[in-house]
This record gives structure tokens, C-alpha cells and sequence, in this order.
DNA sequence: AATTTTCGCTTGACACTGTCAAGACATCAC
DNA sequence: GTGATGTCTTGACAGTGTCAAGCGAAAATT
């Protein structure tokens, strides 16, 4: 047979490991992970995931790197049929904090560099992605409103104020109660966010 | 007799933990921090941190307190003198980034807040001491310059910029490498987005 | 001055953690 | 069928946070 998700005993514990590590740390917080629970949750022996990962790191870095995939995704999403650079750095903005509100378990290991291994590949490649998505929205307005706008200045801005909201206003655990109330009104915070910024970029 | 440091036994272990957890989490990263490390090097037994700090938590949200006290110090000291309402916010942006890279024990700690007990009360106070700070100095660019400036969308944004870059551009453990290449641009990256901001802050 | 209480800290134990080496065992190639 | 491969288990190790009990010095009380 050849079921994509199906290989050997198991299925696909990679798959199954990641998911149980994103549940346990959506409940209990990047402090309260372990690799032996995750491999308890996973109904699989203690030693499990480091024969697929190495260590709890290598696992967590996998994690990460499905993180900033679905981010990206969410970015190309939110910019279908947008035609105004603006708009589609504005609707980047709220898809960053939206994914991030939304997927905390995988949020919250993405943005502690400790816990992940730089130098992975397939992490490299996602999180690069992102950023790229970002520079060319940036470019974009570039060329749209203000030839001599600063490009990495404005989108080191730009993610870091994107970031840092997400950061300052994510709580884990403890998500349903604060991270709702904080995506209802994150839309409009956003468009302050743009309006304010793009106040900055354009040409005066 | 009645010295202020010196208690019992040991003088002030309570500081004295204080600053080998700084110590150890500087080199090791808020993960490597463990709580019989730390009283193996203030060379007391291992129960001996629980007994002032309760927890590990306890300990590590005191050092968070004491990180928001000297950010507190250095925003005052950073806008001694200066006069004009933008001046003196970009002199706390610097601060900021300055202070977190000069300080990533703390700031390692401050900034995850999981680590952290948010109903402890030193711990409230010197943060919104410094969070007071910025509100004010973004009410005084509102008299001067923009009556219509919304107070709480520029702050949270400022903060989030300004926190968003120090998240992102502060390396622990290494700190010594990047740390200092990144504090070396700092100053001009502050004054890029102090740029960007105030022309959406002022009004047009 | 003697004695009790208080407080700082130690000691020992518990269940838990990540990682490593060795082994079991199903699948695949041949 | 036989060996090789890769998946997973088992068992052990040192290290962790936290708890209960105990020790001994200082302070308070008498």
C-alpha cells in the first residue's frame, strides 16, 4: 500500500508526536512540555520520539518549522485578490496575529530561539519564507508610494511591532479567555497599526 | 548590629540567588536555569532557594521585578534633560533595546511570562512603572503635537516595536557576539523608527 | 541567665525528567 | 527462508523540583 501518512508500526508518529506536543504545550505552556509525556499522549514508549528526533529539541524544531509553514500559508491566503499594497501589509498583519493567537501551542516555541535549533533546514526554509513575504510587501510599497523608503528599516518596524503585539498580548496558558477577547479587537488595532505606520513610509 | 545586607547565616541570600540565577541563565538561557544550580553557586544546600522564593517560580519572578526596576532606572536616567517630547522617546526606545541587551539575564525572564508570577506584587509594580513611563511620554507628543493622537494604540504599538526588536535581535545564550553588533546599529535603527512613528503621530 | 520560640538552612526522600545503550521484533530485499 | 533495515521498547543513569522533617544559631521571653 501506499498511503502517504501511513509507513510502519505506527502510521506516522512524527506526525503523531508533533500534534501531542502542540496539545500538551497549547494546555500546559513551553515550561510544562515533556518529551515523555508527549510520547505518553502518543500512546508510545518513553524513548520513542528521540529515535525520530534526536531530542526534545529536534522535536520542538519540527514543530516550529510546521509553525511557520501554516504561517506563510496564512499570509498567501490573506493577500488573494488583494491588489492594494497596503492593504495586503495591512491584511499580512492581522493574519500574523491571528495564526498566532490561533496556533499558540506552535506560536510560543517558534519565538523562544532557545528551544529551537537554528540551523535546521526545513526550519530555515519556513521561517526565511515568512520574512519574505514580508520584504516584498514592503517593496511593494516601495515602489507604490515612496522610492526612497528604507526597506529593511521599515520591515524590521514592521515585524517587530507585528511581534511584539503578538508577544505582549498572547497568554498561554489560559488562551481561550484573553486570546478571544484580544482577536476581537485586534482588527482594528491593526488598521491603527497600518494607518500610523504608513503614515511613516510614505513620501511627505 | 544592623547592617542592611546582612541577616543570618549567610548575609543576603535572597540577593545573593538573585544573582546567580542572572548569572546562570546569561549563560545558559532561561531552559538551562535550574534551581539546584543556582544554590550549588550561592554554596548553599539545594532546598535552600525554596525557603525564600517558595518556588522556582517565585525566585525567577523576583528577578523579573529587579530587570523592570532598572529598566524603570534607565528610562528615568535616559530622558534627563531633554526637553523636547521626541527626543525623549527616542532616548527610551534606546534604553530599552540598550537595557535588554545589556541585561539578557533579566531580560530573558522579564519577557517570558510563563516563568512568572503576574500577581506578585513587586513584580506589578515596577512593570507598570515602566509601562507608566511610556504613556507619558507618548501623552506629552500628544500635547505637543497631535491633539488627536490615540494615547493607547500609539503606546501599544511603540512598545510593541520597541519590545519586537529586542525580542528579535537579542541572542542568549552568545550573547557576547550579537549582542554587540546588533547594540553597535541600535542607535540608528531607534532613530529610523522614531522617524517612521512620529510622522504618523504627528498629526498632517 | 536560662529557656523557649523563631527562623535560616540542611538532609533525605519522592516522583519526575532527558538521554543513552542494548535488545525485541515487524517489515523489506533478496 | 534468510539476513538486513528500521521502528520501537526496555532498562538504566544522572539530574531535576518539591515536600517533610530535623538541626542549630539567634532572638525573644521569662
Amino acid at each position: 500500500m501506499s498511503m502517504a501518512t501511513s509507513t510502519y508500526h505506527h502510521g506516522d508518529l512524527p506526525s503523531a508526536l508533533r500534534a501531542a506536543t502542540v496539545e500538551l504545550i497549547t494546555e500546559r505552556g513551553p515550561t510544562g512540555f515533556s518529551l515523555r509525556e508527549v510520547a505518553r499522549r502518543a500512546g508510545v514508549s518513553h524513548a520513542a520520539p528521540a529515535h525520530h528526533f534526536g531530542s526534545s529539541k529536534g522535536l520542538l524544531t519540527s514543530v516550529a518549522a510546521e509553525g511557520f509553514a501554516t504561517l506563510v500559508a496564512a499570509f498567501d491566503e490573506a493577500v488573494e485578490g488583494l491588489d492594494d499594497p497596503i492593504e495586503r501589509l495591512n491584511a499580512m498583519g492581522k493574519a500574523y496575529v491571528r495564526t498566532a493567537l490561533n496556533n499558540p501551542g506552535h506560536f510560543g516555541v517558534m519565538c523562544t530561539d532557545e528551544l529551537v535549533d537554528d540551523a535546521d533546514e526545513a526550519f530555515i526554509e519556513a521561517s526565511v519564507g515568512a520574512y519574505q513575504r514580508l520584504l516584498d510587501g514592503i517593496t511593494a510599497i516601495r515602489d507604490a508610494h515612496n522610492p526612497s523608503l528604507d526597506i529593511d528599516a521599515a520591515a524590521t518596524m514592521t515585524w517587530s511591532a507585528v511581534h511584539g503585539y503578538a508577544v505582549l498580548h498572547s497568554a498561554l496558558p489560559g488562551v481561550a479567555e484573553k486570546n478571544e477577547r484580544v482577536l476581537a479587537t485586534m482588527d482594528e488595532t491593526m488598521n491603527s497599526f497600518t494607518k500610523m505606520m504608513m503614515d511613516g513610509y510614505r513620501a511627505r
